[in-house]
DNA sequence: ATTAATTCCTACTAAAACTATATGAAAAGA
DNA sequence: TCTTTTCATATAGTTTTAGTAGGAATTAAT
């Protein structure tokens, strides 16, 4: 019942791309770097969000990564299925439900569908505006603690 | 993102003895006829459940197990916890939270939180006697459907 | 007593998924 | 031309999943 790695990544990857927004393209390697992850591995997660259109890509010497939408238009649950595919929990339930003949007679079928509603409820209800606005908060705070010291 | 079959496996048979609950012991291999299950899987899931307590195990021929309290008595979220572990989408969050020193800055953790909290919330309001009640239900509905032929 | 049916216990294994690395081509700025 | 970047694909080590296998221990029935 876990969410891999690349579901995870993905989110603070276009976190890292919404906060570190100047106008010019951030670099793979940048977001690697600040965020500690594989910059290869981040290659492959990037290809998915660029091909759906999430990001747009500047090739070449100082090229990188722009959001192409304002961070309030992605919500966590469009880049979580993006990436980790549906969220259910079980493969007879969700947007990409594969048949199960048992299904009809199913009552545990029910509590999946429910586990289900209430993932997406939650994904969908949050935005990656919302994750920024939570991380400059916290930016904030630790400046606070900080400068106490 | 997905539920094992060890959880799914567990549930169902939680169920099925629920259901074949006639005083006498109910023997695996009667539920893994009647659920189309590996009996010698069911062995080792029925373990878990045995040693918590959950179940009763009488040895011998004619033996089995029954259940050892009142299907209200089980929630679905014990019996999942239990077989699969904590049902935490990530492993910074839940009850087996392992530390990650980058969790006190760490937005993304809330999404996994309120992830964590709503499946809780629906596993943990849902027990046996729902599951057996729609069992039954569905049982009625079907022996309808059947005498209109 | 013997046999058959059952739970109990442990080890093993094939396949899939996960988590990356590795290699190099293509593009573009300096 | 050289460096920095994205883009594409192949490879690989590790872990997890989903069982299978074999046999010991217990009990009921014959």
């Amino acid at each position: 019942m876990k969410i891999s790695t690349k579901g995870r990544y993905a989110l603070r990857l276009m976190l890292d791309l919404g906060m570190n927004h100047t106008g010019e393209p951030v670099s793979l390697k940048d977001v690697a770097k600040r965020q500690e992850m594989s910059d290869k591995y981040l290659e492959q997660i990037i290809s998915v969000l660029n091909k759906a259109g999430y990001v747009r890509s500047i090739r070449g010497a100082g090229g990188g990564y722009v959001l192409t939408k304002a961070p309030s238009e992605y919500t966590v649950g469009m880049i979580l299925r993006l990436t980790e595919g549906d969220l259910a929990p079980v493969s007879c339930v969700g947007q990409e439900a594969i048949a199960c003949e048992r299904k009809t007679d199913c009552v545990t079928a029910r509590v999946w569908e429910k586990i289900n509603d209430a993932v997406n409820d939650v994904v969908d209800h949050i935005t990656l505006a919302d994750l920024m606005e939570w991380q400059s908060e916290m930016n904030v705070q630790r400046a606070c603690e900080y400068a106490q010291l």
